[in-house]
DNA sequence: ATAAAAAACAGGAAATTGCCCCATCAAAAA
DNA sequence: TTTTTGATGGGGCAATTTCCTGTTTTTTAT
């Protein structure tokens, strides 16, 4: 019997290490890798890395996080099975985790059989939806829900999760290795698509939204 | 050798899981149960049950969270050592376990190794105090006695619900019907209240302790 | 190879925020 | 009564944010 080989992407390092052991208990399934960001997979996956059958995907991370790994993913590696984990069920993530081909989303409070079931379907047809998914997509698709149709490009969303602090701008700048300036035109952008005219605005329409988590 | 048993208490099924397979994975170690509140463990320690050696205690719970069942545990059982799990180093909640006897406050980031030696502190001299919290401790104390209780003045409160917004502190100021100069004044206190130094920083504050519904 | 589009960057200026130290006045405490 | 405390308000100033106007560089498409 062949194992499938899991990658897992999560920044807290107890819960990566301990799910790491979980994944290992199952004789079918053998983790590889643990990275602590999105940032590191994909450094990892362009230096023509090995690629893993199934990447366990954590959504909250900082430097670079499950949405916009995810998008990463999409566009760069649309063939890689995802299963995105999350502590909680955000209809927002949900419907952007699976537009960007996510194939699954699994709350991180699910129990050790589920998960194994999870990886066991994933591996198999290639997606595991539980019933809360389905749900919020069929709830989405009858329309009842106001989708924010703006999205926003990954550095717009770095640059949004690291407003949602106490740093300047300059600092911002600094954090992603680009000019103030550029800084202050993506900040101009943002607050178009927002739909704001301060920063303040803009956090909060952050968290409303769930584009970071607090 | 004999080992030590450990109690798990986290509602995150997974994650218990993963981490009791973690604890297993140390030889010293062993993790006889895992409770999914602190109710559960609170009813088990009341019928008798025997008593671990160590308490992995999370903090956010439902129907019983790790704050009132370090409470209770600090009435009924002080001699159990525990160590307290949480995802954020908020630190109301650090002084709130550490004065209800919590013997130590890990972020769930934390890796294998230092769990590990966490366990062994702990058993040997009860406690295991990591940078972050004896930082926290010595700013308490350093700034001043009635820290532990952050309580906002009703202005404050308007005020902070009022800035989560785009309005000026001039605008805020009108709506309140108060100098902007008295403002300014009651934002320096909310400030030092909260520990920021940005506008920003206190509405992620007011928001994470639900100060204000967004 | 070249044109078009985008991303990155800049100068300058007004508005806002954040941070000092200080004044007044009334209520409470000594 | 005297002192202390707290709420209110002020002047001034530096840092930051926000909003304009652009130019240069890189990527993409034809």
């Amino acid at each position: 019997m062949k194992q499938k080989n899991i990658y897992i992407v999560d920044d807290h390092v107890l819960f990566a290490n301990a799910l790491s052991n979980l994944v290992n208990s199952f004789p079918e399934y053998n983790c590889d890798r643990i990275f602590s960001n999105g940032a590191e997979l994909v450094e990892a996956l362009q230096q023509g890395e090995k690629e893993p059958d199934i990447i366990l995907l954590d959504v909250k991370m900082p430097v670079m996080d499950g949405i916009a790994t995810m998008r990463w993913l999409h566009q760069n590696k649309p063939d890689l099975k995802v299963l995105t984990l999350s502590m909680e069920d955000n209809e927002l993530t949900i419907i952007q985790m699976i537009k960007y081909g996510a194939g699954g989303y699994l709350l991180k409070d699910i129990d050790p059989k589920t998960l194994k079931k999870a990886l066991d379907l994933i591996d198999e047809q290639g997606y595991y939806y539980t019933d809360m998914v389905t749900e919020t997509l069929m709830r989405t698709i009858n329309g009842d829900k106001k989708q924010s149709e703006v999205d926003f490009k990954d550095n717009e969303l770095r640059l949004i999760e690291l407003a949602c602090s106490e740093r300047t701008y300059t600092e911002i700048a600094e954090e992603m290795n680009l000019s103030p300036k550029t800084i202050d035109g993506y900040r101009q952008a943002i607050f178009q698509k927002m739909g704001v005219k301060t920063r303040v605005g803009m956090v909060i329409y952050a968290i409303k939204h769930g584009l970071v988590q607090i």
